[in-house]
DNA sequence: CAATAATCTACTAAATCAGTAGGCTAAAAG
DNA sequence: CTTTTAGCCTACTGATTTAGTAGATTATTG
């Protein structure tokens, strides 16, 4: 299940996409038009702004801005950092690879087997958008 | 991030398409080559045999088997059942659909617009894939 | 009847999620 | 230089999910 950090944090990138990346956008006005909890946005965007996704300015005619263009931000990017490892298991992590405790050997694993074709999968398809690609039209 | 029931479920899944569907293989047995806990195990299998997958015999010599071939055992029909659903919002699911209160239009959606590539990637994983082609060798 | 092994019910500690509350800091306007 | 604006930072919280445990019950076999 994606998380609704996750799914704001999409939602307020791409809505930045849309709009001049040279005029900041306050947190307040994503936070009502795309029906957020104000707070919680806050620390999203921050958390954004930390990994180099956007850029912020404070005070009177302030907000968060995109440093890139919506083609040059790679899904795979963005989904690694709000939601976390794109792999549904540690061991077959390229980002955030770890043994499996329980697990003796990962290549008679069937688990292992099934998740790292979910992976390339998953892989594919974030490598192969950007936030342009999922903008509306 | 894969829970541990579903790792559990298809580890048992796959030792159990490993023996003999005619001989019952019994909990404790299972628990202790894949390194599982008993109870939890229990708890699993027996959601298993719920859903169709497991037949069950009590008593001396009972235990647990496959019901069908493992190459008829579609994974999408295991991941629903121990994981959930596929998709990872449900305003892409195919089986647990739901409107997101937040969202007024899934059209121009653009978390809708990438979780449904998402769901199609994984979607053709799954789909692809049965119990007899992720064990071992 | 005794032993075995699955079934069922109920509880629980720990972690994660989705926020809230409230004060602090920097920039712009007057 | 003070007020307003808007992002920054720290800490807390209720609800839900996860990964189990404990213990009694039921069915089968020898």
């Amino acid at each position: 299940m994606l998380s609704k950090k996750t799914k704001y944090g999409l939602k307020a990138l791409a809505y930045l996409a849309a709009r001049d990346r040279n005029v900041p956008t306050q947190i307040a006005e994503i936070a009502k038009h795309e029906n957020i909890s104000l707070k919680f946005l806050e620390s999203i965007l921050l958390n954004l702004r930390k990994t180099g996704f956007l850029g912020s300015k404070k005070g009177k005619g302030g907000g968060y801005y995109l440093i890139k263009e919506p083609h040059e931000i790679l899904m795979t990017d963005v989904m690694r950092v709000l939601e976390g490892p794109i792999a549904m298991v540690p061991c077959v992590s390229l980002n955030f690879y770890e043994k499996c405790a329980d697990c003796p050997d990962e290549i008679t694993c069937s688990v292992n087997k099934l998740m790292l074709k979910v992976r390339d999968a998953n892989l594919e398809v974030y490598r192969n958008n950007t936030l342009a690609d999922i903008l509306a039209q």
